[in-house]
DNA sequence: TAGATTGTTAATCGATTAACAATC
DNA sequence: TAGATTGTTAATCGATTAACAATC
């Protein structure tokens, strides 16, 4: 009833996420304990802001020795809703479709591929990593059937609206899109867009920004 | 001389590269002038938000029309640093690799690919999208004596220190890592991460929002 | 106990928004 | 001129950092 998986900030999130990462390598090599100061000296943060951040996990430390590595980790995994599936359809199985079905790293956070959608005759009736491809047409009803929430766009920029408006009539409510177009939907369906400009933008940013401070020097 | 690319803001960064594609947009519907508040508009921003980032162009817009639609795109893509090539080394032409190799997108961010490395003795000595995959032996050679500053790092997670390793020593001075692992490089080299994990968190996070939303109301 | 680390409250910093004069 | 839009200065908001008491 009292769900805490909510509203928490972006940049909360982004750090979250390293947090788990470097959780998961410090698991691994058998750590029992762990300190905010150590996770904020690896990550160049600010150990108070990391203790900020973990409170949203709803877990608290003790003083001294920190927090049980393993717990913390679970902790932060319920947090971002990694710790249960979510079914989730792709549109597009071309190049970056099936690369992203190949992957299977995504069943990590919560993705979990239940079926791609293609219009491609080639590649209809077709598996990838075990993931049927079915065609467009039967999108819309299985959606509806599956109770589907989660959408992956991965067809072409011409294709994508026309995509996404089948995954809204199918019921799905959120889209992560990969196509590099905005897409237009309903004010109740959330869209993610994979931000590969804006990380080469932020790259040639600091990129001109070093070699500026290296020609000054 | 006096290079205005210099330390803008993440934010201000990221929301560039949205008016940049709302402005090609618009210029291919034949928009002359376009002012902040049109923009603010479609993009769900205020538009005083949108002329503070706008002078990080150096561009001035004249009261009552706005701006030159096409003057305005062009002084953001400057600003980017996106009307120049970059030479890019791409590490890794596996599925995910050979994936941004075929997409010829991102010669319009600057981003120009000369050559791709591998160590698979299949995919050696072919060709992707007219760039030629070489031995990651020739690596650290070529990277010097072409002065290559980028490199994209498309290899498993347990191949990707030893590849950026590779690029440093070849003189690369920013990565882009697409290998879910981080990757310990010399202070004076910059790393941007593929944040996928990421855009999962901050999606799973706004779906469990707006599904509680839904069932509260 | 002493020392390390937590969590909290206050201060600072940076980014966004509000108010408004300037201008085409 | 009147109205729309710009750019600037001040106010607000949110996120980060600093200071410090609490605790194991």
């Amino acid at each position: 009833m009292d769900n805490e998986i909510i509203n928490i900030p972006e940049p909360v999130l982004r750090r979250l996420v390293r947090y788990h990462y470097y959780l998961l390598k410090q698991v691994e090599t058998g750590s029992l304990m762990i300190s905010s100061t150590s996770i904020a000296d690896h990550l160049n943060l600010d150990s108070v802001l990391v203790r900020k951040d973990l409170q949203y996990t709803g877990l608290v430390g003790r003083p001294k020795t920190g927090w049980v590595t393993e717990e913390l980790l679970k902790a932060i995994e319920s947090t971002l809703g990694w710790n249960n599936f979510n079914d989730v359809f792709l549109v597009g199985a071309g190049r970056l479709g099936s690369t992203l079905l190949h992957y299977g790293g995504f069943k990590n956070y919560g993705f979990n591929f239940v079926a791609a959608f293609d219009v491609n005759p080639e590649v209809v009736g077709t598996e990838i990593n075990g993931i049927k491809i079915l065609h467009t047409d039967k999108l819309v009803n299985l959606a509806e059937r599956m109770h589907i929430h989660i959408g992956v766009l991965t067809v072409p920029a011409e294709n994508a609206q026309v995509a996404a408006n089948l995954l809204v009539e199918g019921g799905i409510k959120a889209i992560w899109n990969f196509a590099p177009i905005q897409i237009d939907v309903t004010k109740d369906v959330i869209v993610v867009n994979a931000q590969m400009t804006q990380e080469i933008a932020i790259l040639a940013n600091k990129l001109s920004g070093l070699l500026k401070a290296k020609l000054e020097s």
